[in-house]
RNA sequence: UGGGGCGUCGCCAAGUGGUAAGGCACCUGGUUUUGGUCCAGGCAUUCCGAGGUUCGAAUCCUUGCGCCCCAGCCA
């Protein structure tokens, strides 16, 4: 802010107004949040909604509160060995990372184990926790289900001393897995099925990514968070929605424990709606398989809506970070518009990505009264005027070019401006051009315009006593750069994917999302673009060398998203 | 069916008893050497429905309806 007028009436959100609340109530002199993602998969945006709410609360907060201790942590929820992976703890602190933001502190929910052990032994010295021997039908089965009371075991009878030696024998890796569970004793008839004697702690006899193999016994989460976010001194733990059921054993877990503990803090969680996305999935089941049946290239592939995806598809990092802004933070299950995303790419890159010229699809152009010997350079700013950035490159002219194949039309209806037989365009940053005749293969198809071109009318200038209403990009045949080209489109052709339990939902894969363009016509300056760059390839749309493929010898460019065409939303009608 | 949540424009989303913000999308028109950007205008007499309280209700009460979540030794 470096205006003295009174801040605008910041947008908030009910977590604002709670942390708010809190603060002005006394109940926190500061704010600690955390992102917890569990290490078994890659990010996706949803993902990032989440990682701008507590990263952005923990800045906003510091902001206000200076010297407070105000922060967020990130920690890994590593309680299923089976899972869970170093490689993805790091593909996650690099996309934490590029999406702008820094945590302070890195914490594993494995660093506690030893500690949830003793809490766990706490709970079952003061009978709230106790060894169950049921097999998991069994457990099922004594659960109930929603309408139906759950009923007690045989096992919840069991004395302190009869747990305690089972549990520190469990530990000790006297039973293999299954035989035993440690529940937490509360009521099997709750009509809360989270508050039917929930299980604590399971026997896994695999190695940790972490710990190795020091523990074989492993804490579930509804015990594991609760004592984490306790033990960093979390104030508000938000999670999405299908937590709700959990709080109150959430609840349970910190009351039961925090004399005993003497944890630092009492945090509380809260639930916001996670976010969705149409046409597209972003469920781990489905993202998971789309990766491994090679549906997809990997977890960075530029359909898939992970951020390692986004990140190579182009998009920027402020881009996801305003998307997140837009979206807001409710309780109302939504489903955001594909189209918001593309908004936010799109107006971000209008200020940053310099004006190139390119052509996807070439039709090749004779120029018949300019010189073959010929070569102009002509001026052409990469930036158009209602950018206010400077830069300007030559682009050479000559004889023959290459225009984009929808930018010729045999037989033109009356609000078509571009070329067509008899008609006359303006080739951008240089000369208005006339088609004289065309010359088409055995098949009919146009392979060659002829044309010619107007000595009298300088490049930038306008002609006199007519009007020429369409510009179309062109590139120098001679001087053109051929380049790879990978458009890039939504991964599915339905909004929702069918809802399926099953893989039903790759059948609604669009088969255009990723097609692949061989022979491209790039501008001469383009040659030098290094891996990572965005462009807009005017009229087109918005570009990055992809940062894997791209050598200098052979180009790769990836479509981040398409200019809006209200030319072709028009046609559609 | 028990419990926990949620229902405001096509999609998000403010609003917390004083007479429906904003963004996206869409539609009009203008500017334009990108059919881009930008600019101007339009887009919920009504807030899931029905009653009620009140001078006044999206906001309070009652009662329906709809959707989501919970029956993993996943998170």
């Amino acid at each position: 802010m470096d205006s003295c007028a009174p801040a605008p009436a910041k947008p908030g959100d009910f977590i604002r107004d709670i942390i708010d609340d809190d603060l002005a109530a006394g109940r926190h002199q500061k704010v600690i949040t955390r992102f917890p993602p569990e290490p078994n998969g890659f990010l996706h945006i949803g993902h990032a909604k989440s990682i701008c709410l507590n990263f952005g609360l923990a800045l906003d907060y510091r902001q206000r509160l200076p010297g407070s201790g105000t922060r967020c942590h990130l920690r890994f929820d590593d309680t299923d060995p089976a899972k869970e992976d170093t490689l993805f703890e790091e593909a996650i602190q690099e996309d934490v990372r590029w999406l702008g933001f820094e945590w302070d502190g890195l914490y594993h929910a494995s660093d506690y184990f030893q500690k949830m052990y003793e809490c766990a032994e706490h709970l079952i010295a003061q009978d709230k926790a106790y060894v169950c021997s049921l097999s998991d039908a069994e457990i099922k089965a004594y659960r109930g289900n929603v309408t139906t009371p759950g009923k007690p075991c045989q096992f919840r009878q069991r004395s302190h001393d009869e747990n305690m030696d089972l549990f520190r024998r469990m530990k000790a890796g006297e039973f293999k897995d299954g035989e035993h569970v440690l529940r937490a004793k509360i009521d099997m008839s709750n009509p809360n099925m989270k508050m039917r004697d929930p299980l604590l702690y399971r026997i896994r006899h695999t190695a940790h990514h972490m710990t190795g193999n020091t523990w074989c016994i492993y804490p579930m989460y509804d015990f594991a968070h609760p004592i984490s976010d306790a033990i960093e001194g979390i104030t508000h733990s938000i999670c999405t929605l299908e937590f709700e059921n959990n709080r109150e054993l959430y609840d349970w877990v910190v009351d039961n424990l925090i004399d005993y503990a003497r944890f630092p803090s009492r945090p509380r969680q809260f639930e916001f709606a996670r976010l969705n996305l149409n046409y597209t999935v972003m469920s781990k089941r489905r993202l998971l398989e789309l990766v491994e049946g090679n549906h997809v290239s990997g977890w960075d592939d530029p359909r898939l809506p992970t951020i390692a995806g986004l990140r190579r598809r182009g998009y920027t990092p402020e881009s996801i970070r305003a998307f997140c802004a837009g979206v807001g933070v409710a309780k109302a299950n939504s489903t955001v518009d594909m189209a918001q995303l593309e908004f936010c790419i799109r107006d971000d890159l209008n200020q940053k990505a310099p004006r190139v010229l390119g052509v996807l699809k070439p039709l090749k152009v004779v120029i018949e009264n300019f010189p073959d010997s010929r070569t102009e350079e002509l001026d052409a700013s990469y930036w158009p005027h209602d950018v206010p950035k400077e830069g300007t490159r030559k682009v050479p002219f000559c004889r023959e070019i290459y225009i984009e194949q929808d930018d010729f039309m045999l037989e033109p209806p009356k609000d078509y401006f571009r070329l067509a037989p008899g008609r006359e365009v303006r080739l951008r940053y240089a000369y208005c051009i006339t088609c004289t005749d065309v010359i088409k293969d055995g098949s009919g198809n146009v392979i060659e315009v002829r044309c010619t071109y107007d000595p009298d009318v300088k490049p930038g200038d306008n002609p006199v006593g007519r009007k020429v209403k369409g510009t179309i990009h062109w590139v120098s045949a001679r001087h053109a750069v051929d380049a790879e080209v990978r458009l890039y489109d939504r991964l599915l052709s339905e909004e929702m994917p069918p809802a399926g339990k099953d893989s039903e939902f790759l059948k609604a894969i669009n088969p255009h999302a990723l097609q692949v363009l061989l022979g491209c016509k790039l501008e001469r300056s383009l040659e030098t673009a290094s891996p990572g760059e965005r462009y807009q390839f005017e009229r087109q749309g918005y570009f990055v060398v992809d940062p894997k493929d791209s050598k200098p010898s052979a180009l790769v460019f990836n479509r981040i998203v398409t200019l809006k065409d209200s030319w072709a939303r028009a046609q559609k009608k």
